[in-house]
Parts: structure tokens; C-alpha cells; sequence
RNA sequence: GGGCGAUUAGCUCAGAGGCAGAGCGCUACCUUCACACGGUAGAAGUCAGAGGUUCGAAUCCUCUAUCGCCCA
């Protein structure tokens, strides 16, 4: 914008325009790219891909708005920014998605087959793929979109291979028979940490198994019958007594007509149902390994759809698992065999996507060998190389490495990346390569491609180098990785962070983030979790319509305290949407008494408003940048609103008034600049507001975010003006309380009188104008001594006595009364502070610095007591 | 069963040994020339409970209660 157009602004802020216009300008500018350049401290991060499916949401808002504070305030600091987009595919969600599309033409994936299926799948992605990305830009954070990435992107596809083979080829991936987690809804498999175990009231249904050729029976105690179908052995604890008679003979298995061994192992709880327990190797983890143990058949009676397969019997094949489940106990109950039914609660395995109960299913399957992995994962968090912020998910993060599992990566879906594993057709030889074999290897046999591809978050764990161009070897590689900084919720700190720090530890030799900052859960204001179903959901988007993208991105960093969860409510946004407005009229209100150009400040002739405001100033700046460093959003918040509205707006505005009416240069100057580091300081948490203000301020700067971030200049330290700021607060205060209390009209003149008449001449005489004004009195006189009369109201500020001389007699009783109550507190405090002194162990042991401190206070409160004991008597004398 | 966290003003939350705090809400007054998305003033607390350590505890330790979340 060029010089000349600068006006003055419109009177209530408008956000749209301001966020539509600035917005542009930054991308187009190219403000958030990083540069390849060496030399100049970077600081870099990647964003936590959202789902290729999604829609904006306030987790998003939170998740992304804090990070781009600290990426703005770095920007400022001089680093050289980088902050990474993209999305993730979301292999199971992009899947349902075209899946149900087909199914509503009555189609299936079968049907069109895997080709025209991933063509579909593409052109959604490209349609609709783009929607979040649209909204991200919405929330004003400076993402470098040059380097927007997807992890399904030519470049990243060819990562995930090249992880994948050279993982295969160093024994770390594998592929097993296995019993897994299965979705019979999702129709896929999937690894032990998308199960969510919840608490199920179910029964618990006792069966008796005969023993043949005796009358004896055993009894088992099962939660799932219908696996009995698929029983191969019933197991007991070898040192139990009951069943000792049992060992080493076989036991007939109702409904199938099998007979199955009683095998003993120490696992058995001898305490749970009846000490004797059915193995069903093929449907329940623990009987899996039992049955390895003991070398048992596995017998699949349901399959991964979840339907009772033919060898669950000509009564049940076809069957879903719940009916086929009562059919099974109606069966055993009319041949005698079901014993009684138990009530019984027990945490049963759903899917994370559609909460379907899943199913323990015996397969081939792709896995991770993790421990090696993890080990050093852990080191990494041990020794320091990795923090994480708040320091307490550190202990979740080693719970999870500790006992981890190695992790299933083949799904049964196609849109993903399909798994670069070969299969010869004639003698069935596995090969695994960046590109498909012509032939087989070893007998020159046709081959074909795994039909499966990869869970998304083994692409997505490579997404801190894989985004900057891995595995070649590039500049950006060099310049930006490691990261700096990861912000993400802790729900994924498994799935996702952790596994990060392996790939990254594991192909580039270096943490890929050195700091990992865990945000909370966004809640509504009764705390709960904001979902569809409960129609909790306040949406980011229509939160920015109303309120704009400021008062939002203000209100999550103040409310983001780390290691807690928030609780939002539009309340609070109305409230930072009023503080942008006060920041709005604030500025209108410099702009409108600036001189013509700009004129540096003689720092030889400051008044005592700009000689405090820059002492505050500095103090402010301090503690925002310990803030900011410490992650501590809600403080920096809080810190800087505190100082535009309570320090700068309320006293140093209203001051500064009766010098700008003098025309006063130095004020002018010290103002617009005080009010351009305003802009500065507040910028990375409002930089639509900021930025448009700053543009109508007399400089000409590109943008607040090319500008450098203001430094705490010690020489502005100024005790002497806060002290005497602070005591013409205390008078101007006591002086509004007297007439707020008397109710004294606001056009009745008053005249102020003040005590210590040495001191407060020296400390008000020359902002007697200011006083005049902000305390609403006509004259103003110094006593040494406050006298007595009907038309007197009196009161103490800090140890002055202050006195509102009116030209009527008034009714003093309400003035007794305030008084009264001033002293009766007043008067606790100083016995709880004459109490500790005269403690002599307070004297002997407490730091002389704290004694020293509290002598000094009593010392004020008894002067003060004293002061509004005379008042007292002289107002009752009256 | 194991772990983590919370309990402070009506509500949402800071404070982590030395004066009990903020925002919103509430009450009263005020359309004064930046702002009613505003100003001024005010009321409001058994810091969940019980023990302990300390000259001194909202803050440290132990236990209890209630409520969340994660893992089995």
C-alpha cells in the first residue's frame, strides 16, 4: 500500500475483508516459504497430515493454530521458517467412501474391479481431496504450500517402497500365519492399536463336555460358544487337583462328535469359571499361542467376514457369528449339554472406525519386527534427543515402547499403497522389489502383486523426511530435517509420533523432530467430546464467520494450557472478537493523533506515561518470549492482552490525552511506536487484525511477518516511573471509588485534596490535568494535614489520605460504612502479618528478605489503619 | 487390576512454599469528543476432605472421596 492512501480506520473492526485481503497477499509474496540456505538458523516443522476425507474441525483449529504462533514468532526472531503441508490418504476411509458410492449403483469393488476402482478413488481424491486444504487456509497459518505434499504422491509412493524392501531385506519385515485383529465390517485386518477395548455386558455360558466311556464330565466356562464348534483341546492348570484324573485323556466335543485332548498348562487360571478352559487356537489370541505351544489343530469355524465357516457343521455354515452364536447354545441346551448362564461383563476388541466387534482371524499377514525399532526409539526419548511437552507423555510413550507388539501392515483395501510382495504362481517363491520381477526368481514362473497394501500410518510414519524429498538426497533434506518442533494430539502418539521417531532413527540416523508439543482435546463446556452424534459440535468455520479468524486462533491459545483439555464455549471467542475491537479503536485512536510523518522520540524528554509505558513494554516482552518458549500459550496470551487493554487502553491512553492535546511530539512518537511493537508482539496470535493496522501505521514495511520481533531494551527499565504511576493509579482510583460509592453525579464538581503533601506534590503536580480528567475533580490542593467538615468525603489511596471536598453537606453514613469495612479488613490482614512477626522463629528462620518484606508491609497497613481510624472518628463526631 | 490427570469465585481456568488471581457472568452508575464489541466502581472463596512436614501450605508428603482419560 503506498504512503499516501493511509487513513484513518472504519469504526468497528470488520474481519472478512481483512482476512480475505491479507490471506492473498502473504501467499502471493511468498511469505511462507522456507529457503534453501544455509548459514541461518532454520526452523521447521511438518504439519500432522489431515485426513485426505476430512472437513476442518476444532481439533484441526487448535492442533495447527498453536504451532503457527510459534512459527510466526520464530519468523520474526529472524530463523528461516518452514512449515510443511499435505494431507494423508486414509486408506479405509477413501475406501468406504467409494464403496459406498458403488454399492448405492449397485455395484461392488468386485464388480469394476481394482483398476477402475483406484480411477474412482483418484477422481474423489481430486474433487473433494482439496476441501480441507481450502478451509486450513481459512485459519491464517503460515504453511509453505510450495512443498505441499500427499503421501500417495509419486515421490512419496516410491519412499514407502524402498522403506518397505529394504526393511523386507534386512529381516525387519516379515510375513506369518498368524491370528490377527479383523473388521468384519471394514473387511480388513488391522493392527492392535486400532482396537478400542470397551466394557460389554455378556453372559458367560457353562458346557459340559463328556468324557467317554465314564459317567464324568468337564465343565468349561465360555464367553464365546459358538467358537466351541472350533475347539481342539479343553486345557487344565496341571497342579489342579479336581482334574487331575483327566490328564492325558481325550474328551468328546459336543455338536462336532470330535474327540480333543485335555492338555495341561500353568496358564490356566484355576479360579475363572471352572478351572477347565476350551482352546480354540484359531479365535482367541491366548489359545492361539496355547495351541502353537502344544502343537494343536486350528480349526477356522468363522471367517473374516465374520460368517461360520463349513467346518463350524452342516447346522451353522452361512450363519452370521451373533446367530450362529444362538444357535449354538439352543442347540447344546437341547441336547443336554448347556449347563447355566452367567451374567458377565468383559472387555471385548471393536474396530476405532465403525465399532464393530472384531474378530480374532487366522491368516497370512505382513508385520513389522518392532523391538529393534523401538529400542532405539526409546534411547532417543532417554537420552534427551526427543522431549516431549508436557514432560508427562514421556512415561506414556516408554509404557507403550516397552511392551510393544510387532505391527500387522497388510489391509485387505486397495486404495493405498498396494504391497510391493510377488508371488510366483507355479512354486508359490515370495519376492519382494521396488518394481515387479518379469518372472519368478527361481523357477521363471509367472508372477503377481500382493493384493494388499499398507496400513497408512506405515506411510505416514515417514512423513517428516519422506515430504522433503527422501529417498534422494536433497537440499531440503539437508537444510530442513530434523525437524524442530511436532504438534499433535496424544491420541496418536502411537500410532503416529512414535512410529515416526522409529523411521526416522531408522533411515536418517537422526530423530526427525526434537520436540514433541502434545496439545489437548478440544470439549464443549460440559466436557464433553465434540462429536456428531451429541451435537456438540462448535465448528471452526462458522466460529470464523461470526467472530473472525483472530478472536478464534486468540481463544485457543488461551485456553491451551499444556497437558489439559479445553473446554470451549462461543462466549469466550464474542469476548476476544470484543478485544479485537478494542485493539481496532485503540489504533484509530493513535492514528487520529499522530502528527504528519514520523518522528523518532527524545529519549532525553520523556513524560512520566512514556517513560512507564516502555518500562511495561519491556517487562511484557520478556515474559511473552519465556512464554512462548515454554509453550505456554495461555500465558502469553493472557500476558499480552493484560497489557493492550488493561495497561496501554485503560491508563496509558487516557494519560497520555491532555499531552496530545499540547501537541505534544515525543508523546506522538512514543505512542505510534509503542503501538507498532503492539502490532508486532500480537501478531503471531492475531495476524489478520495486526497486520491490516500496522499497514495504516506511517511505515513501510512489507509485512509485520518480514519485521523483526521486538527486543526487551533493558536501558527502558524505569522503577521510579512505575512507582510513581502506581501511586497516581492508587489516587485516581480512590478517588472514583469515593464518588462511585456517594453516587456523586458526574457533572458535580469536586474538588481533590491530598495528603503528604511533600511527596504527592512533587509525585502529581505535573499531571494535574491527567488527574483532573481520569479522577473527574475540578481543583486539586495539598495538605499536610486532611481536615474535617460535612462537606469532606474522605479516603486512603496506598497511605495518602485523599479527600473529595464538595460544595454540600452530605449524609456520611454510607462513608462510614465503606470505611468500616476497609478497616475491618484491613485489620485482619495486620494481625495475620503482626502475628507472623512476632513469631520468633519467623524472625530467626525465614529468609531476612521476606522478614524485611513483611516489616515493611505491616509498616504501611498500620499507617494506612491509622489514617481511616481519624477519618472514622471525625466522620462520627459529625 | 496398572498408569496419568483433575477437584481454587456462579461458569471456564491460571497460580506450585511468603498479600487468593484472570476471563466471562453478576450488581450499580455512565450514551464524556478511540471503542456500548465501551467506561467506572463493586459484590463474590472452608483453594474437595483428613492427617503430616515447615517459622509459614492452595502449593510439598500420606491417605480418603468424587470425576475424567489411557492401558490390560
Amino acid at each position: 500500500m503506498a504512503t499516501g492512501e493511509k487513513k484513518v480506520l472504519e469504526k468497528a473492526y470488520d474481519p472478512k475483508p481483512v482476512e480475505a485481503k491479507w490471506s492473498k497477499f502473504w501467499l502471493e509474496k511468498k511469505l511462507f516459504e522456507g529457503q534453501v540456505k544455509y548459514g541461518q538458523p532454520k526452523f521447521s516443522m511438518v504439519l500432522p497430515p489431515p485426513n485426505v476425507t476430512g472437513v476442518l474441525h476444532m481439533g484441526h483449529a487448535l492442533c495447527f493454530t498453536l504451532p503457527d504462533i510459534v512459527v510466526r514468532w520464530k519468523k520474526m526472531q529472524g530463523y528461516n521458517t518452514m512449515w510443511l503441508p499435505g494431507t494423508d490418504h486414509a486408506s479405509i476411509a477413501v475406501h468406504n467412501v467409494i464403496e459406498q458410492s458403488l454399492k448405492t449403483k449397485g455395484l461392488s469393488r468386485e464388480s469394476v474391479g481394482r483398476e477402475e476402482f483406484l480411477r474412482l478413488a483418484w477422481e474423489w481424491k481430486e474433487k473433494y481431496g482439496g476441501a480441507i486444504t481450502e478451509q486450513l487456509k481459512r485459519l491464517g497459518c503460515s504453511l509453505d504450500w510450495s512443498r505441499e505434499r500427499f503421501t500417495m504422491d509419486e515421490g512419496f509412493s516410491r519412499a514407502v517402497n524402498y522403506v518397505f524392501v529394504s526393511l523386507y531385506q534386512e529381516g525387519l519385515i516379515y510375513r506369518d500365519y498368524y491370528l490377527v485383529n479383523r473388521c468384519p465390517h471394514c473387511q480388513t485386518v488391522l493392527s492392535d492399536i486400532e482396537i478400542e477395548h470397551q466394557e460389554v455386558k455378556g453372559k458367560l455360558w457353562y458346557i459340559r463336555y463328556p468324557v467317554p466311556d465314564t459317567n464324568e464330565e468337564i465343565i468349561v466356562a465360555t464367553t464365546r460358544p459358538e467358537t466351541m464348534l472350533g475347539d481342539t483341546a479343553i486345557a487344565v492348570h496341571p497342579d489342579d487337583e479336581r482334574y487331575k484324573k483327566f490328564h492325558g485323556k481325550e474328551i468328546l466335543l459336543p455338536l462336532q462328535n470330535r474327540f480333543i485332548p485335555i492338555i495341561t498348562d500353568e496358564q490356566v487360571e484355576r479360579d475363572f469359571g471352572t478351572g477347565a478352559v476350551k482352546v480354540t487356537p484359531a479365535h482367541d489370541p491366548v489359545d492361539f499361542e496355547l495351541g502353537k505351544k502344544h502343537g494343536l489343530e486350528q480349526i477356522i469355524v468363522i471367517d473374516g467376514s465374520g460368517r461360520m465357516t463349513e467346518a463350524a457343521g452342516e447346522d451353522f455354515k452361512g450363519l452370521d457369528r451373533f446367530v450362529g452364536r444362538e444357535k449354538v447354545v439352543e442347540k447344546l441346551k437341547e441336547l443336554g449339554y448347556l449347563v447355566k448362564i452367567e451374567d458377565y461383563s468383559h472387555a471385548v476388541g471393536h474396530c476405532y472406525r465403525c465399532k464393530t466387534i472384531i474378530e480374532p482371524y487366522l491368516s497370512w499377514q505382513w508385520f513389522v519386527k518392532i523391538e529393534p525399532m523401538a529400542k532405539e526409539a526409546i534411547k532417543a526419548a532417554e537420552d534427551g534427543r526427543i522431549v516431549f511437552i508436557p514432560e508427562n507423555w514421556t512415561k506414556t510413550y516408554f509404557d507403550w515402547m516397552y511392551k510393544i507388539h510387532d505391527w500387522c501392515i497388510s489391509r485387505q483395501l486397495w486404495w493405498g499403497h498396494r504391497i510391493p510382495a510377488y508371488y510366483c504362481q507355479n512354486c508359490h517363491h515370495v519376492m519382494v522389489a521396488m518394481e515387479k520381477p518379469a518372472a519368478c526368481e527361481r523357477c521363471s514362473g509367472p508372477v503377481v502383486q500382493d493384493e494388499d497394501v499398507l496400513d497408512t500410518w506405515f506411510s505416514s510414519a515417514l512423513w517428516p523426511f519422506a515430504t522433503l524429498g527422501w529417498p534422494e538426497k536433497t537440499e531440503d533434506l539437508r537444510v530442513f530435517y530434523p525437524t524442530d518442533l511436532m504438534s499433535t494430539g496424544f491420541d496418536i502418539i502411537f500410532f503416529w509420533v512414535a512410529r515416526m521417531i522409529m523411521m526416522g532413527l531408522k533411515f536418517m540416523k537422526e530423530v526427525p523432530f526434537k520436540e514433541v508439543f502434545i496439545n489437548g482435546l478440544v470439549r464443549d463446556m460440559k466436557r464433553r467430546k465434540m462429536s456428531k452424534s451429541e451435537g456438540n459440535i462448535i465448528d471452526p468455520l462458522e466460529m470464523i464467520d461470526k467472530y473472525g479468524t483472530d478472536a478464534l486462533r486468540f481463544t485457543l491459545a488461551s485456553l491451551a494450557v499444556p497437558g489439559m483439555d479445553i473446554a470451549l464455549s462461543e462466549e469466550r471467542m464474542a469476548g476476544y472478537r470484543a478485544f479485537a475491537n478494542k485493539i481496532w479503536n485503540a489504533s484509530r485512536f493513535v492514528l487520529m493523533n499522530l502528527g504528519e510523518g514520523k518522528t523518532e522520540p527524545d529519549d532525553q524528554y520523556l513524560s512520566l506515561s512514556n517513560r512507564w509505558i516502555r518500562s511495561r513494554l519491556t517487562r511484557v516482552i520478556s515474559q511473552l518470549n519465556d512464554s512462548l518458549k515454554h509453550y505456554k500459550f495461555y500465558e502469553a496470551a493472557e500476558t499480552i492482552y493484560h497489557f493492550i487493554w488493561h495497561e496501554f487502553c485503560d491508563w496509558y491512553i487516557e494519560f497520555i490525552k491532555p499531552e496530545l492535546r499540547q501537541g505534544n511530539k515525543n508523546t506522538q512518537a512514543v505512542m505510534e511506536d509503542t503501538l507498532d511493537k503492539i502490532l508486532k508482539l500480537l501478531h503471531p496470535f492475531m495476524p489478520f487484525i495486526t497486520e491490516e493496522i500496522w499497514h495504516h501505521l506511517p511505515q513501510s514495511g512489507l509485512s509485520l511477518l518480514t519485521e523483526s520481533w521486538p527486543e526487551a531494551n533493558e536501558g527502558w527499565l524505569d522503577e521510579e516511573a512505575e512507582a510513581t504511576m502506581k501511586f497516581l493509579q492508587e489516587l485516581i482510583s480512590e478517588t472514583r471509588t469515593i464518588r462511585a460509592k456517594n453516587q456523586l453525579p458526574v457533572k458535580e464538581k469536586v474538588n481533590l485534596w491530598i495528603g503528604d503533601r511533600d511527596k504527592s506534590q512533587r509525585l502529581a503536580r505535573p499531571h494535574e490535568e491527567a488527574i483532573r480528567q481520569l479522577a473527574g475533580v475540578d481543583r486539586i490542593e495539598y495538605v499536610t494535614e486532611m481536615p474535617a467538615g460535612t462537606n469532606l468525603l474522605k479516603g486512603v489511596a496506598g497511605t495518602t489520605e485523599v479527600g473529595l471536598q464538595l460544595s454540600r453537606n452530605i449524609d456520611h453514613s454510607r462513608e462510614i460504612e465503606r470505611l468500616q469495612k476497609e478497616l475491618d479488613r484491613l485489620e485482619e490482614d495486620l494481625a495475620k502479618l503482626i502475628s507472623r512477626l512476632e513469631n520468633p522463629d519467623f524472625r530467626q528462620k525465614a529468609p531476612q528478605d521476606v522478614v524485611v518484606e513483611h516489616d515493611e508491609r505491616r509498616q504501611e497497613l498500620q499507617l494506612k489503619k491509622e489514617k481511616l481510624v481519624k477519618h472514622l472518628a471525625q466522620l462520627r463526631e459529625l
